[in-house]
DNA sequence: TCTGGGGTCCTAGGACCC
DNA sequence: TCTGGGGTCCTAGGACCC
């Protein structure tokens, strides 16, 4: 029986949502992350990328192929907004829909009634409604009889496309990719599979497995040799539950003071355990991640007597841990996560679990600068501002004490562009468009 | 001004238990 | 008093993904 796996991936997805709603920047080069000092790229649009701009790259590279590209922050609740209508309508084809991140998911088509019709005028009915439905966005779509060859069908799509497989081509399909297509090879196992000659998933069909397994572990190897052949039968999983909980932050300046340090964990602490209560979990081990100025990073774990869900208890332990760690050569990312998750706190084996308590948290001194794709508070290039007589806007740019205002919304046109002293009263920052996002055919 | 943030999975060694 | 072997938990680090 064979299945039908859809993989489908939204096409620059940050960067197609702030097209959508900045219409000055529609058709041009534009670059979400990378903004900070130490910021690297997100997502980049397809006319950044032509400059050569690519994720993960650092922003200052970023800047070098793209100078004149508009660098913005991520205004993650846009995203999530439009990622929540997209996997809505997934989930009105098949329940079984398998998110992996904002904008990419798998649906297993067995349920769905789809297997049996016109496969590609159904698809061609997913995409248009998603662009209808999100305003404007893009998504590239693949069809296969396993996951990982949906994902590679999606991608050669990539944009704006749909490639469904017939399951007699499969095998031809890959043979000649490279190993490095392949999900779950990185640089570093392809430079072991490079060792041993192979190039290609051709090459890796006529290698010897036992030499396979030799060279990457037995886990690796074995799934490798199994997904040369187009074998993989790993499900969609409409529910995973996670495994851990973290936060971590790299500052714009190596930091040397533990006193600052310790309040930026307390403030983490709080948040991951404000985190881990909203999931209504319990954690029975807390890591913390220490990223110094030469990159060398360490991870220290600790496992508590019992599961707990006080921010008390994690934040004595991650602070406990951040006193093992040598803080003098300078800290260039400070991160605290949890895991081990129970449904409920267990009894500890000293002690009793505390009732929450809400003790004065102390803030970090001034807010530490750091680095990402935007900061803490404060005008960031690309946030929505409102202003009490020229409305809605973005802010273009920031700094030395001014804002400059870009007055234009998803349906208005390009509109003008206008500077302001930071702290005006008339001018300040605001959520998502007012406006959200709806299928207001149906409901208005 | 090289190198974000939030995750998952795998490996490998040691402790500990039966 | 000389050495086995399986299973599980814990910890650290690395590879990989978007």
């Amino acid at each position: 029986m064979t299945r039908r796996i859809l993989h489908l991936d939204l096409d620059a997805f940050f960067a197609a949502v702030e097209q959508r709603d900045k219409p000055s920047l529609r058709g041009k080069a534009v670059v979400v992350g990378g903004s900070g000092p130490r910021g690297v790229v997100a997502t980049a649009s397809y006319e950044a990328r032509r400059f050569g701009v690519r994720s993960a790259m650092s922003g200052t590279e970023a800047k070098r192929h793209a100078p004149n590209a508009a660098f913005l922050g991520g205004r993650f609740d846009a995203y999530r907004e439009s990622s929540r209508i997209v996997m809505g309508l997934l989930r009105e084809i098949s329940p079984v829909v398998e998110p992996l991140s904002l904008d990419e998911a798998f649906v297993d088509l067995g349920s769905s009634g789809w297997a049996d019709g016109d496969l590609a005028e159904r698809v061609g009915w997913l995409r248009d409604e998603l662009t209808r439905r999100t305003e404007g966005l893009t998504a590239s779509v693949g069809v296969g009889s396993a996951k990982f060859l949906a994902k590679l069908a999606s991608e050669a799509a990539k944009p704006d496309g749909a490639r469904i497989l017939d399951p007699a081509e499969e095998l031809d399909f890959i043979a000649p990719m490279a190993v490095r297509s392949i999900p779950g090879v990185g640089p570093a196992t392809e430079q072991r599979l490079i060792t041993i000659g192979l190039y290609t998933v051709e090459d890796i069909r006529g290698a010897d497995k036992a030499e396979l397994i030799r060279e990457l572990g037995p886990s690796s190897g074995e799934s490798l040799a199994a997904l040369a052949w187009a074998r993989d039968e790993r499900p969609v999983e409409a529910s995973r539950e996670a495994k851990s909980i973290s936060t971590e932050d790299t500052f714009a300046v190596d930091l040397t003071d533990r006193t600052q340090l310790q309040a930026i964990l307390r403030r983490d602490a709080a948040q991951v355990v404000a985190r881990l209560n909203k999931a209504g979990l319990f954690a029975r081990t807390v890591t913390l991640k220490v990223r110094f100025a030469d990159f060398t990073t360490r991870t220290i774990a600790r496992s508590l007597g019992g599961a707990t869900g006080s921010r008390d208890d994690v934040t004595a332990a991650g602070l406990a841990l951040l006193e093992e760690v040598d803080v003098r050569e300078g800290v260039r990312l400070l991160g605290i996560g949890v895991s081990g998750f129970a449904t409920s706190a267990q009894e500890k084996l000293f002690g009793d679990e505390q009732p929450e308590t809400h003790t004065q948290t102390d803030e970090p001194d001034d807010a530490v600068e750091l680095s990402g794709v935007r900061g803490r508070g404060g005008y960031y290039p690309g946030a929505d501002v409102q202003h009490d007589e020229l409305g809605r806007g973005w802010v273009w740019g920031a700094g030395l004490g001014r804002v400059t205002v870009r007055f234009e919304t998803r349906n208005s046109g390009p509109g003008p562009i206008r500077t302001f002293p930071a702290d005006d009263p008339q001018l300040r920052q605001v959520g998502i468009d007012p406006l959200p996002l709806a299928v207001r055919d149906e409901d208005d």
